[in-house]
DNA sequence: CTGAAAGCGCTTACAG
DNA sequence: CTGAAAGCGCTTACAG
């Protein structure tokens, strides 16, 4: 297979021009059935392969997708978001799209540099994978392409997003902790951090309100700090009878906490996850949690931004995708007890 | 930011040509500090961004790096090739190089379809990550681009390849065992199935021979079916002092098993790892295993890449990385019980 | 130091 | 149904 055959190559083989060989390649109107079968198999006999760059230069368009994660989503136990990218790729291979990745770095987030893939024209579009700051979305909000957000979404930021149904999604998992008895119900996660984690909290108490449950201010737990940093927890005294986590990994770390000092999960106290991943099973007890679909949020946010490539302007606005309660072993019912 | 700024532009807005541009913008010889000055900061305020496409077009370069992974190494709970693509999309950055993540399918791989960016034209060049079947090799061999296998070799392929030094990490793993008063130790994995576990068995089995340990069929266990897929695996009777497994995966559900049969683990059974991943730390005890440097492989790998791409033709081989032993809770010394 | 000409490999009107 | 011409945005000789 060689690889420098072009059109004008095959074109000059067959003594035609290479405008019908573009014709034929690209099965469009204008070649007799006969020639365009021809132009095919000699193609394919001179291991011909279409050259994608020149086409991007004369459409201006490059067929490749920007998805920028943040750094501090993509350490060591960190493969959510890698697996929604992988996830993304797939969802573009119909439309002959292709990903590209680009971690955003530390510095560059504080310091406000766009990606080198929006200053070297790399893609038609980015996906903004995971939450960035205030100033840096005011940032990327200046670039002059097709963006979005993915897994998180900012009031202000009048830029389309695809997002879990966060709120849905903690309201419904608090409504099963309360029908299986719990009325001591705890939210752990620092609902100033992300958008997801201030949502789930506010699903949480509105599950609460419905029920007529008090919200106590000791009982909604911080677990990391405002740029997302794990800490260390204080366990309020009396133990609430559940907690509900905002995500698997806080679960998974509360559930050892709860361990080693001696309670055990879920006799003594029931713990809830959230977002399905490795986490949640990865420990006896295993968690109940709510399911994050991940190929469905890739294929959505891929069809919105094929969208609004082809029809440049065209908004969508906020996108949520439901999830659905996995039922695991984490949870005690306190009805039977 | 207006994006459809050209440098023909800024050579009308200067009077000049747009040659002259081209020269200032790459820093090339040829124009005078002072117009090259102003030709920056004008390209600057206009907002000019370089359009790699028509640079590539020109060059006959992509810029781009393809990276294949199978899928079957990417399901849930399956990181580690995601994150060694996440080092390869780093290392590539100082090279102005972007990485372009291709997940092979299985019928891909079964029909022998070589992937669609090859056909597309749209990588310089190919890293192959995880072990492909035989067949599959050959047909990547008929590629006419630089290739390179990471994480995998093929004594047959004549291909370069970056791989961990699966053979020494296991021999120095098992000299550990055997200093710490191990004689009966077992190794968990299908030899057959990959060149890594086949070689970590290797470096196990020499570890044997050195010190005049029988290697008994009887304790080589297959955690696995030769496609891959994980299969029930029979503990021998009685039970050996100890286990090398080939992953860290494939030890953290040993380790699971064996409690689940009321052994202890280390106090009845030392268990070890390979790779340090996030299996080897999700479990209590936390596993001894071998750490890979993915780092360093990606480095490697995309030096020999670059190297490849700027000399057509160059080989380098099969490159080995050193890993090293993370000592942690899963070992029992039996020299002082 | 500066620039006119040609070309990278395609595709898009348009003409025959 | 088939093709000559022009152009996408750059860069590479080469000439002045």
């Amino acid at each position: 297979m060689k690889s420098n055959v072009t059109m004008r190559d095959i074109a000059d083989k067959l003594g035609i021009s290479s405008v019908t060989v573009s014709k034929a390649l690209n099965d469009k109107d204008g070649v007799s059935e006969e020639l365009k079968e021809r132009i095919k198999t000699l193609a394919g006999e001179m291991g011909y392969r279409f050259n994608t760059v020149a086409k991007s230069m004369k459409e201006g368009l490059t067929y490749n997708i920007g998805v920028v994660i943040p750094e501090r989503f993509t350490g060591p136990g960190q493969s959510f978001y890698l697996h929604i990218y992988q996830q993304i790729s797939r969802a573009l291979e119909p439309y002959g799209y292709y990903g590209i990745l680009h971690i955003l770095h530390r510095e560059d987030e504080e310091q406000l540099n766009l990606p080198r893939i929006y200053y070297d024209r790399k893609v038609d579009g980015f996906i903004l994978l995971g939450q960035v700051s205030k100033p840096y979305i005011e940032l990327v909000q200046t670039m002059d392409q097709p963006k979005m957000f993915l897994d998180f979404y900012d009031e202000h930021a009048d830029i389309d997003s695809v997002v879990t149904d966060n709120f849905y999604g903690a309201y419904e998992l608090t409504n099963y902790l309360i029908a299986q008895g719990h009325r001591d119900i705890a939210y752990v996660g620092n609902i100033y951090s992300t958008s997801s984690i201030q949502d789930r909290f506010l699903g949480y108490y509105k599950s609460l309100l419905e029920h007529r449950l008090p919200l106590r201010n000791e009982w909604v737990l911080s677990d990391r700090d405002d740029e997302g940093s794990y800490v260390e927890m204080e366990l309020p005294q009396p133990l609430p009878t559940a907690f509900v986590c905002n995500c698997d990994q806080v679960a998974h770390n509360l559930v050892h906490k709860l361990m080693g000092l001696g309670y055990r999960v879920p006799e003594d106290c029931s713990v809830v996850g959230f977002d399905n991943d490795v986490y949640a099973t990865l420990i006896v007890p295993q968690l109940t949690t709510v399911g994050v679909d991940i190929e469905q949020m890739a294929r959505t946010a891929v069809d919105s931004m094929m969208k609004k490539i082809s029809h440049p302007g065209s908004r969508f606005g906020r996108v949520l995708v439901q999830g659905h309660i996995v039922y695991r072993d984490s949870v005690q019912s306190l009805e039977r007890s």
